[in-house]
DNA sequence: GACTACTTATAAG
DNA sequence: TCTTATAAATAGT
């Protein structure tokens, strides 16, 4: 990792004689959408060395920044849970339930808890694989609608994003609709607050 | 990022005028020691970098492996909280924590509700005055906007919700009118439906 | 809030 | 697993 990272062209021409050049050995990193991955030999070692990644990253995060850090990660099938926590997941687990708001019956406020704990994110997220595998599915030309029991199902986001139906991409809709509801308040909070009125805690959104 | 790294002894090399060669802007990135970091400032950069880092790596990692992730960090001060959850914190919480899935508390279950109570029509006629006044709020805005103190947050997300500004409001409905616009898309058109997983609980807990 | 030149992560094999 | 070549993250400016 450390070495000098000569560019092959580069490299290639400090070779006099091409017939002693070494053949690639390999392509090295390729670039990768960031698509599901479809064949399960790679998924499950990407899996593996990019969780090791996070872990570590985290870890450094804990250190470097006197942070405290906890991460859960449920494999593809959810077999498994592989966790992080520093000092533990459960001490940072209660941390975090301890600080949530309460429930309140408004809807803008019941809305916010969502927004604030997950729902950006979350629907963007989906947006994504959403877009993603209605490509794929595009390009391999599949149209076959398996007949599912929706009954056994729970919510909708619950659900991988490859079960969404049409009636729950009406319900995706709504929800997209008042996530502009949610802006507009935001801005007239903004607009509040500008004027020296406060409020709030200080729980962010979830990153993309 | 993408584009190709020359290392700059050869770079050099290749530019036949020394008096052109560009000087060194800058050292580069440094190997750190992993150890907590003392000067102040360093540490807040660098914790706001290597968060987003992680959050995205999170993020990939869920889209790529279909596996679903919790993060949770909290900062030095342990004044602010930071998550990162597909498809939501609380679920992989709760699911980490074994707890019984509580529909009716569930803030997905208000969610649904939310979405239930709501008609298309009203939705649709707040929908269009709200961002007609957002664009308004958006110019009128502006000047307020500088005012605060916004000096050197890089994205919307790493702020708490009371920080949000204009200009990231305008980001959030960007990507409101995103995925509303494909969730109509798909409405409209057709919805490709996969095979059928099933949820399965998650059992063995293993750690890195 | 952008850059640059590094270090580090990782896709392929 | 292990290596290699490249992509990506990031320390310092």
């Amino acid at each position: 990792m450390n070495r000098i990272n000569i560019p092959y062209p580069l490299r290639e021409k400090r070779t006099p004689l091409p017939k002693l050049r070494m053949p690639r050995k390999s392509e090295g990193r390729q670039r990768i959408e960031i698509v599901r991955i479809t064949k399960q030999s790679n998924l499950s070692v990407a899996f593996s060395k990019r969780r090791f990644g996070i872990f570590k990253k985290a870890s450094e995060l804990c250190t470097l920044c006197a942070a405290q850090v906890a991460i859960i990660v449920f494999s593809q099938n959810q077999k498994k849970v592989y966790s992080f926590g520093s000092p533990s997941v459960e001490a940072i687990i209660n941390r975090f339930l301890e600080q949530s708001p309460d429930p309140s019956s408004s809807r803008t406020s019941q809305f916010m808890d969502l927004l604030r704990n997950a729902s950006i994110q979350e629907l963007h997220t989906r947006l994504t694989n959403m877009l993603a595998q209605l490509e794929s599915e595009k390009k391999a030309g599949k149209e076959l609608q398996k007949i599912r029991k929706e009954s056994q199902r729970n919510y909708w986001w619950d659900k991988p994003i490859e079960d969404l139906g049409l009636a729950n991409l009406e319900q995706l809709k709504m929800a997209m609709l008042e996530m502009k509801e949610f802006a507009q308040k935001q801005v007239e909070g903004h607009m509040v607050e500008a004027f020296g009125s406060t409020c709030v805690r200080g729980v962010d959104l979830s990153t993309m």
